[in-house]
DNA sequence: TTGCAAACTGAACGAACGGTCGGTTAGTAA
DNA sequence: TTACTAACCGACCGTTCGTTCAGTTTGCAA
């Protein structure tokens, strides 16, 4: 009797060398694939045995990789943190005016979001449920406050226009920045460079035509 | 020995007149209090001994009122996508130019957001794991497909910039209304219109200083 | 051929889940 | 007082949940 669909196996060729043992999933490919399910049906509506079936393996070969559902969950945000973070420590991050380092930032965002799709999709859903997730949370808000503090920066040079509130700004910014997880389909499709390209050109210069 | 929190107890005062019975919750103040719970703790992570616990009853008097979970769900969706599709049949939506009728969508559905906040966060959080969910994306699409053809009536007419993809954009745009329901806080602080100024400020005429 | 390391199985656990049911309580109106 | 209506309780059901554990399989290297 067949599988009712391919299981997603891959102990990445990355490396090049192969490992001793038997072959299968080790903790990298298992975090992988537990990242996707949980977008496909969310972190509580992802069981162990939804997990298990993506990997072509039983529930409690799982437990051989990782602690529980819980440490899947906590390494997918902490990737996704990480990858934000480095974006900021970046030099167009750090050095020039305000408004450039915000575009870096806003640019880098977009390439992170990319390139790790699943586990920042997962990170800006997460709801401060259980302590993982409320560590998460506080790391985020961080984030959100560089992001602030850069606005009102702009402002204050006279790069960035006045009339909006820079708190409320920033968030519209970003919120536009994270929406693109929603739509976003990694195979078919759009550059990140085009995409970053019209987030900026939106964001900096508007939709309206500038035209006569 | 008393409660831990009080429950939110209502049969809204709203409509004046007092039924017979046994006074409590009715259908329409268990949606309420579900829809805001279910955006606390997610749909999947809120049992119903956790909304119980929020109506200040037990988990066998919600089936006095709703048929089940999911229901509370549809229905929570279904006025949110009700209140959103009445935007579009305003007059401001049909009538003038393309742009003009965006924002008029844009400026409804920031209104729509923030007096059916809880319903409309559920909304946006459906990942389209069950039926329910299912029919809801659906309707959801069909909005989005709308907003589209505004945006690429826009750019025929030439008031919208021809160099971004009028799909991207139009995802752009809504993925910054739609981010409000993760910051908004009802209480305390903006009122709608000074956010709808703000947003279609940044929108149409870009975060970019214009002095000089 | 033997030894080892890593991946995996199958059965089982207690807890929590959504939901059911027969009976009870608290108001309104005659 | 009585009849009626609507809200509610507590015990319970079958299922699914995350997790555990003792043992087995598989490929590589000595």
């Amino acid at each position: 009797m067949a599988r009712t669909s391919a299981p997603e196996n891959s102990r990445a060729r990355a490396t090049g060398r192969r490992r001793s043992g038997r072959p299968g999933h080790d903790a990298d490919s298992v975090l992988r694939v537990a990242a996707r399910v949980f977008n496909e049906r969310g972190y509580d509506g992802t069981s162990m045995e939804d997990l298990a079936r993506a990997l072509g393996v039983t529930k409690s070969a799982i437990y051989h990789h990782v602690s529980g559902k819980s440490e899947l969950l906590r390494q997918s945000l902490e990737v996704a943190m990480d990858a934000l973070f480095a974006v900021t420590r970046e030099e167009g991050a750090t050095d020039g005016r305000a408004i450039d380092r915000l575009e870096h930032v806003m640019r880098g965002s977009v390439r992170v979001l990319v390139e790790e799709l699943p586990h920042v999709t997962l990170l800006l859903r997460v709801r401060g449920n259980t302590e993982v997730e409320k560590r998460a949370l506080e790391r985020r808000r961080r984030f959100d406050h560089l992001i602030a503090d850069l606005v009102r920066e702009g402002v204050v040079d006279g790069d960035i226009r006045s009339d909006v509130d820079p708190a409320v700004a920033s968030r519209l910014l970003f919120g536009m920045v994270n929406s693109i997880v929603e739509w976003y389909k990694p195979d078919r499709g759009l550059a990140c460079e085009e995409i970053a390209d019209a987030l900026t050109r939106i964001a900096f210069e508007g939709l309206r035509s500038t035209r006569g």
